[in-house]
DNA sequence: CAGTATCCATGAGGATACTG
DNA sequence: CAGTATCCTCATGGATACTG
């Protein structure tokens, strides 16, 4: 079924920015659209040293969501050797906005979200006011 | 291990709003945000028939990240029987224009996904121009 | 009621090697 | 160079059943 289909009207009227985030909830593609914002339309070759330490594969696997989700262009050169950029769509670029609001957040408020994990951690360890047990870990 | 440290210096600069998917990645933080946001400290139960679809476990999980990353604070009250509420911190709230700013993205820009999607399903049936073999279906 | 314990399915991230 | 093919690991979402 590639693709589920999005329910837009799931829950309440404000969470259709869940899309939003679904369209950037992976790993690299905040990065991967933020550099090619950055640079125009960019080669996947040059993502790769610009961005650094992501895989071929898994920059490939980006760029085909982003292009699945109409936020990336994929435009082809028929030529040898290969040839491809990737550019921000309309929809791509009008995201760019609400996404550096998120990381004016993000700077704003890092301190405070590496304290809470911290202090969330510690009291971890030590016996839990209110109740729960030992094993309620979450990895992020 | 629990909660890998954030990395915030490991894109460019902009690429910290990489902090902010990531406290909200998962399937149901982002309305469960909303959902705290709109009626205040809200208990479990209560979440649970507000959102709909979601289980008493997933929700559990998704709190507890939330807990863990800053952005919302546990409340138990020592009762019989168990009482508990969650509300916003200050860096939760913050969050919300931000969120709000995603939202409005999301609703001027649903049908371009929608369709650009479709689109994508079509052209992988049919011949593809470039390059690019027939397995290259993300599912999201 | 709040939360945990299992068990399962799936999909993303990652490393490597290989085509056209 | 662009992209695919494998193969592995592990976190999430989800369903169910069970404590304090």
């Amino acid at each position: 079924m590639g693709g589920q289909a999005y329910q837009l009207d799931d829950y309440t009227s404000d969470c259709l920015a869940r899309l939003a985030f679904e369209v950037l909830a992976n790993r690299w593609d905040s990065v991967v659209v933020f550099t090619i914002a950055a640079y125009g339309p960019t080669r996947p070759a040059v993502l790769l040293t610009r961005i650094g330490g992501i895989s071929p594969k898994v920059l490939n696997d980006a760029l085909r969501r982003l292009e699945y989700n109409g936020l990336v262009d994929r435009r082809p050169y028929q030529e040898a050797p290969p040839r491809v950029d990737y550019s921000l769509t309309e929809a791509g670029n009008a995201l760019l906005e609400p996404m550096r609001a998120m990381g004016a957040w993000a700077t704003r408020y890092a301190d405070a979200v590496l304290d809470a994990q911290e202090r969330f951690e510690a009291r971890e360890t030590s016996t839990r006011s209110g109740s729960r047990s030992r094993s309620a870990r979450p990895r992020r």
